[in-house]
DNA sequence: GTTTTACACGTACATCTGTCCTTGAGTCAA
DNA sequence: TTGACTCAAGGACAGATGTACGTGTAAAAC
């Protein structure tokens, strides 16, 4: 198992877009990153070379630009986050999450559709 | 608005211990915290502490005990620690957190019956 | 060619976190 | 009344985190 260190919330926001992006630049993540999130260049980069450091992203340079990309795919972080949040905050039950999502986080009838389909798909 | 500082990991397992009992001494927290979580009596002792100072929990003395109690509904809590979530991993998209559960942490048939009657009581 | 731009890379640093230790004062039993 | 015990209270401390600055160098613009 030998755990990787866990991300912590910022590096998180890196790392979503830097799936989303497959490859890129710091620069290229930095432009990427949600406009709202004001965030320096030099703070991106510093998070990308945490990433790498933690054995989430690998990095080769293309002439004298790194270029980082993904090591870790985010189904596996996604599933260690949320477990970790589960176990912490809701004793170990998905449920009340669940709930939580449904009943207090106003859904589009869209989303609620898309939903059913999910729960029929998981029946066997 | 004014928030208050995000718990900490740690933290949020004091906390939710701390709902379930509703009020408590350290030592009483100490004790339902999981078995299995080896934690020293000092270092819960710390947490309530973090957690009075964060706004999370007040204390009151029952003759030279201290009795926390929550001072934030576990509600508010989750909704704010789940919109983070969301927000940095997820690009703000609930569906995705909800997709996850379903299919990559094995439901059981009740859950699924009980997310289904759920999801009834969403239509309006 | 010299100025500007763009980066990499290392450094910095205050704060937060996870964890525990120490000290001192009440409490109870011997 | 002397230990043994229980707490509170505060201190400690290494490591993680969020954030950015400074220096140097390659490339691009002038």
């Amino acid at each position: 198992m030998s755990e990787r260190p866990a991300l912590s919330k910022a590096e998180m926001e890196v790392a979503r877009v830097l799936w989303e992006l497959g490859a890129a630049s710091v620069r290229q993540v930095h432009e990427a990153m949600p406009a709202e999130r004001a965030i320096d260049f030099t703070t991106v980069q510093t998070y990308l070379r945490r990433l790498e450091q933690k054995g989430y992203a690998r990095a080769k340079l293309d002439g004298r630009v790194r270029i980082y990309s993904p090591k870790v795919k985010p189904r596996t972080v996604i599933r260690e986050t949320v477990d970790d949040l589960i176990e912490r905050l809701f004793a170990g039950e998905a449920m009340p999450l669940m709930r939580h999502l449904i009943e207090d986080r106003g859904m589009s009838d869209e989303d609620l559709a898309q939903l059913r389909s999910l729960l029929d798909g998981e029946e066997e």
